[in-house]
DNA sequence: CAATGCATATTTGCATTGCACATATCCGTA
DNA sequence: TACGGATATGTGCAATGCAAATATGCATTG
């Protein structure tokens, strides 16, 4: 349509995806994924209105594709700071400091990653960087509080034990239903009792 | 406008407030939060699109009713089974059942109690409501664990260990995260270790 | 009993949004 | 050079939240 060319702005965007995913991140924390449209991102991302459309089947699947980088990140966050020689209780008081400074960093995305609503949850590439997290997870769980049985029953309530531990402890957190002044300055080591292991 | 009087129809429906946060409950775990509208809810109870902004300043204020409403019925699920001559350790177990029950009976109500970004949580009545969970689970968190330090800390640690381990808990199993075979055919008991206590 | 005021409900209108569908542009390749 | 697939645009529409103006019924009061 126009003659001229103008070379600054190419018709092919070349990375929208990646370009409306970053708009997406951006939008969330700041306005909260309720906030969040598909042409806003478009906007963000300096396209036309209805070009996402060509990357994600539906905004459902925007969203699926930001929690499974929500999952990926969290992971970053639980490794970080946690030396492979270092010792089990130490990698898991590393990781799970890590994964509330996630939540607490980002918390609408956090949010988002337990959204039952608005994510596909058997989306694959987010079943998979879910598993990444519980493989971590699941590692940082052994010796962990004393149980009674069979071992591989043993285990699994050891994952669930610490996982629901941190992620209640996480979200009531950023939810901010801990408002008693003596529950302030605390982490979630505090809160863990005497497990005599 | 009309000249025929139509006594079955009233122009005043006289109780809508309720009848459309009856709808918005049904609509709530029918369709889930995020396909809930208002004019949905006012099609279900009957009026006009526009009825529903008499009772409610906007979408958040409904969706924050809900909540509130939700903790309100969270307390009766705790409360349900437990005698009050049990002692702690039976109310605890009986409360701690409930809680799970509810979230698992009702997942998009318990979503919504807890979604930072669609409802107002600085709602006066909602804080009540939340504080009356708060006061049943600070009750049967004494005694819960060993802890040491001052008195008034460590009932503080007891009441957001309790809290965090049954959300983080009632979360994740409705939010289908624990998904390995041997994780099924637990209840919240299974997976606190032995406390000592 | 008529008039008035208030709570409640309706109607109209508009901007935003998700999405379907048709069209346009770019680029690699035969 | 022609073609085809991938990517982007434009148009249109139904659903939605919300504002503003209007209508209705009911209780109170003179």
């Amino acid at each position: 349509m126009k003659t001229e060319a103008k070379d600054t702005k190419l018709y092919h965007h070349g990375n929208l995806r990646e370009s409306l995913l970053a708009a997406a991140r951006r939008l969330l924390e700041t306005e909260g994924h309720s906030n969040l449209s598909l042409r806003k991102c478009a906007q963000a991302a300096g396209v036309s209105a209805t070009a996402p459309q060509n990357h994600f089947a539906n905004k459902e699947a925007l969203l699926t594709a930001l929690a499974a980088q929500g999952y990926a990140e969290l992971e970053t966050y639980m490794k970080r700071g946690v030396k492979e020689t270092a010792d089990r209780g130490a990698r898991r008081q590393a990781a799970l400091l890590g994964y509330v400074a996630f939540a607490q960093e980002l918390p609408a995305l956090y949010e988002l990653m337990f959204a039952r609503d608005r994510v596909s949850s058997s989306d694959p590439d987010l079943l998979r960087h879910v598993g990444a997290c519980f493989v971590i997870l699941a590692d940082l769980s052994k010796d962990f509080g004393r149980y009674h049985g069979d071992a591989a029953k043993v285990e699994a309530k050891q994952q669930m034990f610490v996982w629901s531990l941190v992620h209640g402890y996480a979200q009531l957190l950023t939810a901010d239903r801990f408002k008693k002044d003596t529950m302030q300055g605390m982490n979630i080591f505090d809160i863990i009792p005497d497990l005599g292991t």
